[in-house]
DNA sequence: AGCACGCCGACT
DNA sequence: GTCGGCGTGCTC
């Protein structure tokens, strides 16, 4: 008997800083541990939590006594444990929270709808039995050779035999016992799927080509890192093409013959089949976990992995909460990916947990991109990371020239400058003329993304949300870009009646509208969330482009990030200054990085790509930056600026937001806790606003917010802390405290 | 977060 | 008269 304390500090999903104190029954003293999943009284009703210590202290006048255990096994192992309970912290949200984000609802709500199947193995056939009881295992695998698989327990009947007889089986090779769903939900994943290996890991395929020295080098610092096991990250530096993806196959194949498991971070948007196709035919069964799968599957997925019938997890932001005993490696594929910040609660960073779940374990991280951010570069200078740089092309094209259009100087003569400007039509025509692709961007939808009139200045604005309605032609409506309403478009001026109603800003839908007229007889296409209305809709698109039929792509940040876009001879920048004039600290790295990403499409086989940047401000550092592919140059401009101004790396930032129906209380409520952080006396954390924010209203609330800095993250974790469990006044008002922000719209 | 209690306005 | 709006407080 080890401890038999008497109570037990419960986690629950509830917005409260504090864990929830109940008695432990006798009968439940062995089983309420950490990590296992209890269901409580609470309030008048029942609720799920989970045990995250036993204490002895009784901090609590009435104690209520768990009801009871719900599983055999604690659900959290002591790993994922530690690490929900420092996201908890640092993030500033109850444990509860963190676990609600963290394990799949089915699993929590106990719908696991999964039973045990019994699978022939490719031993079976040279099966030599002996001994005794030979004739019920006969039975048995004379029954499973029939199917291939099949319940267990449907098999002992109809075979019968006891289970004793499937163990043996299962002892010797010659048939695996395997945790599945039910038949209605799908049965086996994959009665033929080669299980992940171990042991001597093989390649289920062999790699495609053979690995460069960088490739070679990068490999064998990590798998030092993997013997003995280390913390370490490493940031693997290498543009599309370089061949990354070849580096995380080894390193977690290295992971996987040590016997460990490995963890595969993608943003969604390129967790594709064919991303995860690739690393199935490389590695065997892997769980995949994305956005779109069932709930029965995520819970499938989640009981493999702590069963140890997988090995390897790929999935977006929330795996970091994979359970993967003896988690070897975590690899974080372009870490430079805002979506790896979650933009509710509990608010966290997945690639910065994947550091700290590999500190905590004494494990390597692997980070890789073309563009790591500014935070990442720092620690890299700092010594704190390694840095592995893939710099060569594995398929052979060189850098591409780069061409940064004045559009200033192009429309010095005559009126407003046209989106395509004279440079840029000129290198899409020699494309199309030698029958090549060609590649548009512009980070903007829609036809016009300014409605308004041109007598009066009246703009056609959201009615819930401080911005300017999107005029969207197919559609011939008006629609805003943050809530989604819609309205009819004026043909006069509601303000003063004149007949003149303008649109201009033009979008991805106006630029493919002007190549149609530019280029008659080109097949042109668009990639952006009006046209890509479903993963199928976005599969044809870019299947369209790569087969060659679609002649020019235009595309928003989609035609940039993730998605196996070919490379193709021209890319054309059509406004860099969107991006450039976003009212955030963040916006000349977020541009450079950018066109550095729409840059690396450039170029196909042996021919080398060109890339055009229109832009109304070519001596910006961004842009120059852009134009060498030399994202230091960024780090280094920024860094006197950050400096000063406390902002990351060289800084903490929390960001604290009020919204509320009523504009007058988002304010106050901001003013209130700005006083009430004055009143702390903590002089080292800086406090900037109240002011609106950038959104000023979204979804009819006002946005007020505060942005705290501070040169040492401890003191300003303590503000942080003292605002974020504070009631505001009226229930009305919403205060989130955003620690590490990446967006301060 | 839920959920109940409680206190004021405009309906059968 | 009461139905229901949301403002307030509590949950071990």
């Amino acid at each position: 008997m080890v401890s038999a304390l008497p109570f037990a500090r419960i986690a629950l999903a509830i917005p409260v800083p504090d864990l929830f104190d109940y008695r432990v029954p006798a009968a439940l003293d062995e089983t309420v541990v950490p990590g296992a999943r209890v269901r409580v009284p609470f309030g008048r009703g029942v609720r799920i939590g989970y045990c995250i210590e036993r204490s002895a202290e009784q901090r609590h006048e009435k104690l209520k006594e768990i009801e009871a255990v719900l599983d055999d096994a604690p659900l959290l192992e002591p790993d994922l444990l530690a690490l929900v309970q420092w996201t908890a912290h640092y993030y500033l949200c109850s444990v509860g929270e963190v676990i609600e984000a963290a394990v799949p609802k089915a699993v929590r709500e106990g719908k696991r709808r999964s039973i045990r199947w019994a699978r022939l193995l490719p031993a079976a056939r040279s099966f030599v039995d002996r001994g005794a009881g030979a004739e019920g295992r006969a039975k048995l695998l004379a029954t499973l050779r029939d199917t291939g698989a099949l319940p267990l327990k449907e098999l002992l009947d109809r075979a019968g035999a006891g289970d004793s007889s499937a163990k043996t089986l299962a002892k010797r090779g010659a048939i695996e016992i395997v945790h599945a769903p039910t038949r209605e939900f799908g049965g086996l994943p994959d009665p033929n799927a080669t299980r992940t290996p171990t042991g001597d890991a093989p390649w289920r395929t062999p790699p495609p080509y053979k690995l460069t020295i960088e490739q070679r080098d990068a490999i064998a610092a990590v798998e030092e890192a993997l013997n003995p096991s280390r913390f370490q990250p490493f940031v693997l530096e290498g543009v599309t093409g370089s061949g990354k993806t070849e580096v995380y196959l080894h390193t977690i194949r290295a992971a996987l013959s040590r016997g460990k498991g490995a963890l595969v971070l993608l943003p969604e948007i390129s967790l594709t089949p064919q991303t995860v196709e690739r690393f199935r035919e490389r590695l065997g069964d892997v769980a995949v976990l994305h956005s779109l799968l069932t709930p029965i599957e995520r819970s499938m997925h989640y009981g493999r992995l702590r069963q140890r019938e997988v090995r390897v997890a790929i999935g977006a932001r929330s795996a970091i909460f994979a359970p993967i005993p003896d988690l070897g490696l975590i690899v974080v594929d372009e870490c430079h990916e805002e979506s790896y910040k979650q933009e509710n609660a509990p608010r966290y960073h997945a690639r910065d947990l994947a550091v700290v779940r590999a500190s905590q374990l004494g494990i390597p991280v692997l980070l890789g991109s073309a563009t790591p951010s500014l935070e990442t570069r720092e620690n890299i200078v700092r010594g704190r990371y390694v840095c592995l740089s893939l710099p060569k092309r594995v398929t052979g094209h060189g850098r591409a020239e780069v061409e940064v259009v004045d559009r200033r100087a192009e429309s010095a003569d005559d009126g407003p400058p046209a989106m395509l400007g004279p440079k840029l039509v000129m290198r899409l025509r020699e494309t199309v003329e030698r029958g090549e692709q060609a590649l548009l961007f512009l980070n903007r939808r829609g036809f016009a993304r300014r409605i308004h009139c041109g007598r009066c200045g009246f703009q056609l604005l959201c009615n819930d949300c401080d911005i300017g309605l999107t005029y969207h032609k197919r559609q011939d409506r008006s629609l805003c870009h943050y809530c989604g309403s819609i309205r009819p478009v004026p043909t006069i001026c509601p303000d003063c009646k004149s007949p003149g109603i303008s649109r201009t800003l033009p979008g991805t839908e106006r630029i493919e509208e002007t190549l149609h007229s530019i280029f008659p007889g080109v097949e042109i296409g668009r990639l952006d969330r009006d046209t890509a209305t479903s993963g199928t809709r976005m599969e044809e698109i870019i299947t369209r482009f790569r087969d060659g039929r679609t002649q020019i792509l235009v595309g928003t940040q989609m035609v940039a990030k993730g998605h196996d876009i070919p490379g193709v001879t021209l890319v054309g920048v059509i406004d860099a200054d969107v991006a450039l004039g976003m009212p955030d600290f963040r916006a000349a790295e977020r541009t450079a990085q950018l066109l550095c990403q729409v840059a690396g499409r450039a170029g196909r086989g042996d021919k080398p790509g060109r890339v055009v940047i229109q832009t109304r401000q070519p001596e910006h550092y961004a842009l120059e930056a852009a134009a060498l592919q030399d994202l230091e140059r960024v780090r280094i401009k920024e860094t006197a600026v950050r400096k000063l101004l406390l902002y990351p790396p060289y800084g903490a930032l929390v960001r604290v937001l009020c919204e509320d129906p009523d504009e007058e209380r988002a304010f106050e409520t901001a003013e209130t806790i700005r006083r009430g952080i004055e009143k702390m006396g903590v002089s080292s954390v800086k406090v900037l606003g109240p002011a609106p924010a950038p959104l000023g209203k979204l979804r009819g609330r006002y946005r007020v917010h505060l942005l705290l800095k501070a040169k040492e993250r401890p003191p300003l974790h303590r503000v942080a802390s003292r605002v974020a469990w504070a009631k505001p006044r009226w229930s009305t008002t919403k205060v989130v405290v955003d620690v590490d922000p990446t967006s301060l719209m």
